[in-house]
DNA sequence: TGACATATATGCAAATTAGATATATGTAGT
DNA sequence: ACTACATATATCTAATTTGCATATATGTCA
């Protein structure tokens, strides 16, 4: 970034309230599949508004930082993760969503395998796994529930339930046209793993036979020849994701 | 929104760099349909950076004006428009996207009809409507290709070509699952008339039964019972988009 | 060795979609 | 008034996709 000129020169030109601006945080929806259901992971508020609540991790966004890049610092500093899907979401820009100052939030979605989830847990055990219910509401869904381990119904602070909620129906929807499923999945995995992602985000049970069609059809799929052990049954073939060549 | 606390009281607190904010921006892009080509409407650049280029209008958003009032504002101060369809696209926030200074820009899409469109046009004289084409790439589309009405080339200012090819890209995925064509209709069409600004958008002719059964099927559109006038041939129903009741 | 649970494969009916074709209905010209 | 014409609207059939049931395969474990 050129700071050659100062900066006084021209904002006045462009911004009459250029000495009060907003500031920019992001905000993340760290989310993963537990126990074939979809949860987030939150921290406690320890600070005047909301304090006590449970909230999503975020932070400002520097001046000589890119969006995307304090997202990942977010996501190194309050999840201790070096690399997992992160797409952004939606801005949040209502003019009293945050009670102390104006506060823009650039909400981000980040996909955490399980290994992930349960790494972010132990490096930071201050962050809370909570589960998120997303009813059925005219085809699409409703706002999401959020529940503690202990199955207590969580409220969260600011909007954040308004981020989870975009969060959980962006990731519906893009669910069979994209390949935001295997952001949720390990390196090698089944296709009964697979389905159950695909039922967890949607929240409703699919046809076995139709979709694994469906997925190896689609060509993104690699078989490895190996498989699943360990299961006190007839073990499934592992497969990989593989980009399309054509995209 | 509450100012009652001394804002440096708790900013520091949260924010390291609270006196180097980010400035925040909406752009707009105002999209109809013109001659059955999508179109947009740019303004050109009198000053420093990109002097004389064509750019999506646009505006700083207020400390005390939500994003979206901000997004209406622009519409109405650049586009003499009171109303038009108006969804938030993403967030632009690369570093160095504007070299005077951090500017984060959340990118609006305006969809106008072809009447408010031309209203744009009389009003703000100063628009120039640029048509967009979008090459398809790899199943999607790749980066558009912006015509002045002389048909020549444009390059746009700053990253707008990125943000208009994000807009294309968006408006083509929800097409077909949104109710985002009847936006860029008049409140009577015929269902030709629906179906040109579907190829118009997707860039490919349609199947006409085929696309007329999907229509009606969906239960958006009511038939009016009354006709179009003025064609040299037979004319056609005329309907209205009417949201399901469901929704 | 056989019960069992699940993976994998196959088959078929139902539903959806694409495409072609036929028919209807207005304007415009003679 | 009649006919050509261009387009709307309706109908029909084949192809494709999807849903679902059933059959077969293959591992573990008692």
């Amino acid at each position: 970034m050129v700071h050659a000129m100062n900066e006084t020169d021209f904002i006045k030109d462009y911004d009459p309230s250029a000495f009060q601006r907003p500031s920019v945080a992001v905000d993340l929806v760290l989310l993963g599949i537990r126990d074939n259901r979809p949860a987030v992971l939150l921290v406690k508020r320890d600070q005047h508004p909301h304090a006590g609540r449970w909230a999503l991790p975020g932070g400002f966004v520097g001046i000589d930082e890119a969006l995307d890049a304090a997202a990942a610092r977010v996501l190194r500093e309050k999840a201790g993760m070096a690399e997992a899907h992160l797409e952004q979401l939606y801005t949040f820009g209502a003019v009293d969503r945050d009670p102390r100052m104006r506060i823009i939030s650039v909400a981000y979605l980040a996909l955490l395998t399980e290994r992930a989830f349960d790494a972010a847990l132990s490096a930071k055990p201050a962050l809370l796994p909570a589960a998120v219910e997303v009813p059925w509401v005219g085809e699409t869904g409703g706002a999401v529930n959020v529940l503690s381990p202990e199955n207590e119904a969580l409220t969260l602070a600011f909007d954040h339930a308004d981020i989870l909620t975009m969060a959980m129906l962006r990731l519906r929807g893009k669910l069979d046209y994209s390949d935001v499923a295997f952001a949720l999945l390990p390196e090698l995995f089944t296709l009964r793993q697979l389905q159950d992602v695909h039922e967890a985000i949607l929240g409703a049970s699919l046809n076995k036979p139709a979709f694994r069609r469906r997925q190896l059809d689609r060509g993104w799929l690699k078989a490895t020849g190996a498989y699943e052990s360990g299961a006190a049954f007839r073990p499934a073939e592992l497969y990989r994701f593989q980009p399309s060549t054509a995209d």
